[in-house]
DNA sequence: GAATATATGTCAACAACACTGACCAATTTT
DNA sequence: AAAATTGGTCAGTGTTGTTGACATATATTC
C-alpha cells in the first residue's frame, strides 16, 4: 500500500527521494557497470576469453581453493554453464583443480602462474578506473559508495564481499 | 612503468588504496549490479522479455522521443541487436515509432500506455531496492556514491546520465 | 541536379552464455 | 545399507550479442 510512493510526486523522507534521485542511481549503475566490465574485453578477446571466463578467474583468484559447491553460489549460475566454461580454463591451463583432503568429493580451484597472470592483467585495469574515480572523489565520498553499494546487494550475499580492514573506526 | 603499482604492497596516496580496496570496489560492482538486475527478471518473464527489452524500454520512458541512433549510443550494441528486440516491442505494443517532423529520416520512440505501465512495473521495483539502500546510507553516503559512480564511467558518457536538479550547492 | 552522406531497417550466419532435464559416479553422512 | 552431497556430463533450447552485405528514404554538399 505504500507502493506507488516511489513513483509521481516528492515524497515526505530525510533524504528527499525523488523519482529523479532514483532514476539517476539506476542510470549510474548501468553506465558504471557497462564501462567498467568493457575495459577488460581486450584483453579478454586476445586469449579468446569472454566475460564468463573473466567471473572465473576473478573469484578464483580472490578465493584461491574455492570449491566449484562456491563458485556456483557466487556467480548465480547452473554448474551446467559453469562447467562449460571452467573446462576450457582447466584444458587451457589458466586454473587446477584439487581434490580436498577431508572430504574427497570436493574440487578446490586454484589459478596456475599463468592464470594469475591473466587475473592481474584483467583486475588492474580494472582497479586502475577504480582507483581514479577513488582519488578524484575523495576518501568521505569513498566510504559513502562503499556503504550504498552493500546496501543494494542482497543482504544474504553482503559479506560474500571482501571487507577492508579498517572497518571498526 | 607504474602499472605494478596497482597490486603488491600498499601504496603511497591520499586514499591509501590498497589492493583490497580495490578489489573491494570491483566485487560491490558486481555483486550489486547482479541483484540490482535481477530484480526484475520474474516481472520480464511473465511478459516473455529479457533484459535487453527491459533496458530498451527503460530508456524510451526515460528519453520520450529518442532517436534509434541515441538510443545504439546508450546501449553500445549494433543496430541488428536493437532491431530484433525493439521490433518485437514496437509490434507487441510497447513502443511507438513515430517520424521526426524536421528530419524525416529520423524515427522517434515513445512508450504507449502499455509500454509505460510496464516500464513502472520494472522501474519500482529497483527503485525500490535504491530506495531502502539509500534510506540505510544517510544523505552524504548518497552523495558520495554519486560522485564515486560517475567517475567510474567514461568521461565522454557522463552527461548521459540523467542529473538530479541540486547540483550548484 | 547529381553525388554523397546519414538514419534506419533487414537478411543471414554465427558465437557466447545462460537455461532445463536427465542422468552418472564418487564420497560422505545417517 | 540407504540416503544425501558434490561434482560432472549429454543433449537440446533461448536470448542476446556479433559480422557482413545490402536496401531505402531523406538530407546535405558540390
Amino acid at each position: 500500500m505504500s507502493d506507488q510512493q516511489t513513483r509521481g510526486r516528492p515524497r515526505v523522507n530525510p533524504l528527499f527521494l525523488r523519482d529523479e534521485d532514483l532514476r539517476e542511481a539506476i542510470e549510474l549503475l548501468f553506465f558504471a557497470y557497462r564501462d567498467f566490465t568493457g575495459e577488460a574485453d581486450a584483453v579478454l578477446n586476445a586469449f579468446d576469453f569472454g566475460r564468463a571466463h573473466h567471473r572465473i578467474i576473478y573469484f578464483v583468484g580472490a578465493n584461491p581453493g574455492i570449491s566449484v559447491g562456491e563458485l556456483l553460489a557466487i556467480l548465480k549460475i547452473t554448474k551446467q554453464s559453469l562447467s562449460r566454461v571452467l573446462s576450457q580454463l582447466v584444458d587451457e591451463a589458466f586454473i587446477t583443480q584439487e581434490t580436498d583432503a577431508n572430504d574427497r568429493r570436493r574440487r578446490r580451484l586454484y589459478l596456475t602462474d599463468k592464470g594469475a597472470s591473466l587475473e592481474r592483467q584483467l583486475t588492474d585495469r580494472q582497479s586502475q578506473r577504480v582507483a581514479a574515480a577513488f582519488r578524484d572523489a575523495g576518501a568521505d565520498a569513498v566510504a559513502g559508495f562503499r556503504t550504498v553499494m552493500r546496501g543494494i546487494i542482497n543482504e544474504e550475499d553482503r559479506d560474500r564481499v571482501i571487507r577492508r580492514g579498517d572497518e571498526p573506526s
